[in-house]
DNA sequence: CGATGTGAAGACTTTCACAGCA
DNA sequence: TGCTGTGAAAGTCTTCACATCG
């Protein structure tokens, strides 16, 4: 009945870790290797054995007990796990600083998320090339989106412009947000929202620094930082 | 005898909120606001009043019962506690695209973080003007940090070049690093790193995508997704 | 025998609900 | 009276420890 197979609900801590094991496993299948045990893993990936186990069983038994996981059939089942088995065209909103660094890095297109169209309201910056795709005035997107059957949509505009560039994603059929403008951005529910803004990570990268330092001046010492990346 | 007063370990949870509220509040500053309710507080930052409250009362009992929070003092102590009440000179490695719009953007030094140097180890590159600064040789890192007390290192290089970056930041006396290549990076124990990474950005988005799709053709429907952002 | 898969314990985080104070 | 500050409950995530199976 359901095409796509319904499985049980995977943690969003879980989910978050996926690309990280992808990453490594892909790594590790090009230089060879073909096979891994949950500890090898875990090493690699800087966690506790146990937390890939479990991470892993949500996929299903995919491993060999006695012998470990077979590297190339994980690695496919993270990536159809992922959505990873096909390709998400994406837009960009915002062709200053960041749109442009973005687009010109090339991670996107290369990584299954081929950039449909970039925009922008400055009229100054239409029609100007930007890592070789032409940027467009922000009223095609709806059009592009729709033609493209985009759903992911990138804001890379200033502040004050991101609630904006939301709004227009939304409008346009996007249903997740990857917001690099460092303000949050609110969405209707069931639309999916994540911020990555750099100087929320400076700050608590400045908050263990501080407490390091308050730390020395009172003769004791503090420890390393386990960390997620996540969206909230 | 301490000379910085020494209190109680706050959450990661919670640090990792308090660059949000801080922003929100500074905003509200800015716009006149003198005071806010948890619960005000709250809608804006699109969460629970109680964690508020909670994430608040890790700092000090700064409100006033049946008023609310006063925005200016509230601001204050964030910024004390997060350690922006003074600056952080920062290093950046990698001068490609990346580094230079993380330089280009401005939001360094104007948000208290000075950048004391961009350094790249492609000769064609050092002595370029990225962002109105010199790109410097690799090997003149050390001297940099010691000279400028940087403490904070930020990695822009690509993912093959990452590890030897941070090797050379943690040797040259740097303990906090934000690493923006899509790689993992080691570093010994007592150093605090922060990873982003935008393909995992993407590909955590892809998943829910990718549930929707699986869920519409199954006729039912999914719902939104709170997120974080640290480390790992 | 060795490594997976997983109940159960423990740690951390969020939320509730209300006592207590301005 | 209204809103903070916080015990306690509920929920989520991590880790342990071991039964299970290749």
């Amino acid at each position: 009945m359901s095409p796509h197979r319904t499985r049980r609900r995977i943690p969003d801590a879980t989910v978050a870790r996926l690309p990280i094991y992808l990453q490594i496993l892909s790594a590790q299948l090009d230089g060879g290797t073909s096979n891994l045990s949950s500890e090898e893993l875990a090493t690699l990936a800087g966690v506790n054995a146990a937390k890939v186990r479990k991470d892993l069983s949500y996929l299903g038994s995919y491993g060999t007990r006695g012998v470990g996981y077979e590297v190339q059939y994980l690695v496919y089942q993270i990536r159809r796990e992922l959505g990873l088995d096909h390709e998400w065209n994406v837009v960009i909103l915002g062709a200053g600083n960041l749109g442009q660094a973005l687009s010109g890095y090339g991670g996107f297109t290369e990584r299954g998320y081929p950039i449909a169209g970039i925009f922008d309201i400055d009229p100054d910056k239409v029609d100007t090339l930007v890592g070789g795709v032409r940027v467009r005035p922000l009223d095609e997107l709806a059009q592009v989106v729709a033609a493209r059957s985009v759903s992911i949509g990138v804001i890379a505009t200033p502040p004050v412009a991101a609630q904006d560039a939301a709004d227009r994603l939304v409008r346009a059929g996007v249903t997740s947000i990857l917001n690099f403008a460092p303000t949050l951005v609110n969405a209707p529910l069931g639309i999916t929202v994540r911020t990555v803004d750099m100087s929320v990570e400076m700050q608590i990268l400045s908050y263990h620094e501080q407490r390091r330092v308050a730390a020395a001046s009172s003769l004791r010492s503090v420890q390393a930082d386990g960390s997620r990346n996540q969206t909230a």
